[in-house]
DNA sequence: CGTCATAAGCGTATTTTATACAGTTTGCTG
DNA sequence: CAGCAAACTGTATAAAATACGCTTATGACG
């Protein structure tokens, strides 16, 4: 029963709310995550995601928002919830819910003083440390969202530049499922798909031969949704 | 960042945090769903989803699964996390965080008492009526990702009773799909996974011939799981 | 100036999986 | 004992995933 119904009967505890970003990078084949240096107490040296309490007038995806452009100075990023950790003893503290949110950006884009100011620091996945309270789960299960949601939509995208190769998009796809690919096979279904845009442009920074840079073809990809159309990547 | 992290220079609101139930069932082949008539003031007479505040010492999955025994008496139901529902406005008497849950029951287990005590009514999907707040969007939230969770993990058998023919549960895949599945194909498919265990019981209730018992090996599924089996059903 | 190394790019054969489709069996009913 | 309705079985075809090897472009280097 939602509180408006029944407020009159009911035992109604206030908490505080709050929100944590799970922002996700790619560079140099390997997929990275953007987590936060405490440099006060409590927990000071300790590891953390950047989040915020969410405001009384403020949504809660407001407040993720929020966080992520104070931090990163980009705006337009791709986020979606992951999902509320609501466990009574979750933070030592006092009572919060933290609603989980994992962000997708294009590495070379955000603000680097921005985020060095606020003792951010990309790490790679498997050299993740330790994460205060359960942010290390959240990770986890960040992780999990991200394999599995790549598979059935165009999300990778949003983690490479605007313009990317596909021996770029194949290391993206390699990093998240954690498996190589064979290489024709991927071109091959990447191709098929019909939602690529080749480009008259090389690039020329990891071959002497350089490879085809390529768009992805939004716009086509929200008609075919529209008509019904399921894809599904590697 | 964390409550506990900041909570000495950052704006800190504290908010009503609750949870709703969508419950779905199945029966006579028609996916159903549990909602509750209002019975007082406000919104007196319209259809709303089962929910509750969070206590103050309470875990949110806790008091998921406490309402859900209050109302259906019953333990041990699958129930997962949906996602939060954080707008601002959503509920008009209050600042007021939602956290749905799903949940599904095998119909015919649950305590009629109990339930009519409390206003409740299985309606079939297509008929559902409009719900307070945001809890229609919520229930359109849970269709989707029953139907997607549903292709890649056994949920399906949660609605069913234990022991279950094939006919039946290729019209609990039809009623989630919401389209046709050939019969012979979806058979062979289930079969070949190795999942049903064939018991030496008819049902009768729906033929003259009667169709064979089953149920869903668990354990095996289990070590398939962990040795890091992937599978799909239609 | 030629050859060497390296990553980009292409094509085909094979296996696996999904789809389409038709007929037989069982057992009660009248 | 004929008729009916649902349970059950099998096979042929098409589509998709996988496996695998060779050619091409281009800067580096002797």
């Amino acid at each position: 029963m939602t509180p408006a119904l029944k407020d009159l009967y009911v035992q109604k505890d206030k908490m505080y709310v709050a929100t944590d970003c799970i922002i996700f990078g790619f560079d140099a084949g390997k997929l990275k995550l953007l987590v936060f240096k405490r440099r006060v107490e409590p927990f000071l040296g300790t590891w953390s995601l950047i989040g915020s309490f969410v405001r009384m007038e403020e949504d809660v995806s407001v407040a993720a928002k929020r966080v992520l452009t104070e931090i990163t100075g980009l705006d337009n990023v791709f986020m979606e919830q992951l999902k509320a950790y609501g466990l009574a003893d979750r933070d030592p503290g006092y009572r919060c819910v933290s609603i989980a949110q994992f962000a997708l950006i294009r590495i070379d884009d955000y603000d680097k003083e921005l985020t060095e100011k606020h003792g951010a620091h990309w790490f790679e996945l498997e050299e993740l440390p330790e994460l205060v309270l359960d942010h290390s789960q959240m990770v986890e299960d960040a992780m999990a969202r991200l394999k599995r949601k790549a598979r059935y939509q165009p999300i990778g995208f949003e983690l490479l530049p605007e313009k990317f190769t596909i021996p770029q998009l194949q290391s993206l796809y390699e990093a998240i499922y954690q498996k190589k690919l064979d290489d024709r096979n991927f071109r091959k279904k990447l191709m098929s798909l019909g939602l690529l845009i080749k480009l008259n442009e090389k690039d020329k920074s990891s071959s002497r031969r350089g490879a085809f840079l390529y768009k992805f073809d939004y716009d086509n990809y929200q008609k075919l949704v529209k008509s019904g159309y399921n894809f599904e990547i590697a």
